[in-house]
DNA sequence: TTAGATGCAAAGGCTTTGCAATTCT
DNA sequence: AGAATTGCAAAGCCTTTGCATCTAA
């Protein structure tokens, strides 16, 4: 952990960019959890309390940087909010599970399948990222509705904005 | 394509909907171009001159209500914009090839491979949908940088909102 | 020292919504 | 007739930006 952020840090200075203690404590909090996915505004609410002085547009600003040097991958769910993982140089390729009705994502490890690049290769597109989702109801909520508990699909989150 | 404006529209019937000439309309400009994924701007500038009546407002309205009965499907290209495709019930599984470089996005055919199909299912997910996307360079825009005609990475269409 | 980064408030841009008028069934 | 739908304008919401101030290097 220590060790990922200080390879962070090198990335960052490497890349021109400034080591500032808001882009550290943001890194720090997306690389402890890096099975969450927040958003801009979650960040910032998770981190307000320790300081105080941290503005949401700085943390829209460093999510920017963050990206920009690979150290973070961007996720849209649906629901018109950009979400964000850690993205780590040893993180395994993986897709999301999405929720529907309770929004929860889940990471899933998944690689993409050869047939799958042998045939975009074939198209001469260059891959520089990916992303695969897959939208449904996780097992909580499957259990839930089976049991009765919800059922009117007006409980569903709002997913397409 | 007579045809499948018919089941659209006694599909929208059976879904307690009615068939208005502005759905129809927009449904129709989208089964025409199957293969296009256009904006709501796009579809409301396409119909403007033959439908002068048709508001911005009825167009995103409409897309909501085809996208709730299955008739089109949302895209996210990543640059905070949301665009619609027409599906088809007989629509072959693709994925999406986005050009981060001129926007063009292009479908190619490519199923679900059975094995994360499985990796999920075991996950006890329900999947009701899901979304595959390749971020990278067109064939187009690689061999115009190759041939020097651009090269600056700012011509980058701005991709992460 | 000084170019880059931050905070705040204001502006932007896409999408949704209130409401009166209109139109399918 | 009556409820759903439409258009317009206004509002919402997430995100970006201008600018004066601050700060890492």
């Amino acid at each position: 952990m220590q060790e990922v952020l200080r390879d962070a840090k090198s990335l960052l200075r490497r890349e021109n960019y400034r080591c500032t203690a808001q882009r550290e404590v943001i890194l720090e909090l997306l690389a402890r959890h890096s099975r969450r996915h927040y958003t801009a505004e979650e960040i910032h609410q998770s981190l307000r309390d320790e300081n105080p002085q941290l503005g949401l547009s700085t943390v829209y600003r460093t999510l920017v940087v963050l990206e920009d040097v690979g150290l973070i991958r961007r996720l849209d769910v649906g629901d018109g909010v950009s979400r964000y993982e850690f993205d780590a140089d040893d993180a395994a390729p993986h897709c999301h599970l999405i929720c529907i009705r309770c929004g929860d994502v889940r990471d899933i490890a998944c690689p993409v399948p050869q047939e799958m690049q042998s045939l975009i290769e074939a198209e001469s597109f260059q891959i520089t990222d990916y992303s695969m989702s897959f939208f449904g109801m996780c097992s909580h909520c499957t259990r839930r509705v089976r049991d009765g508990k919800i059922g009117d699909p007006g409980e569903d989150i709002h997913l397409m904005q």
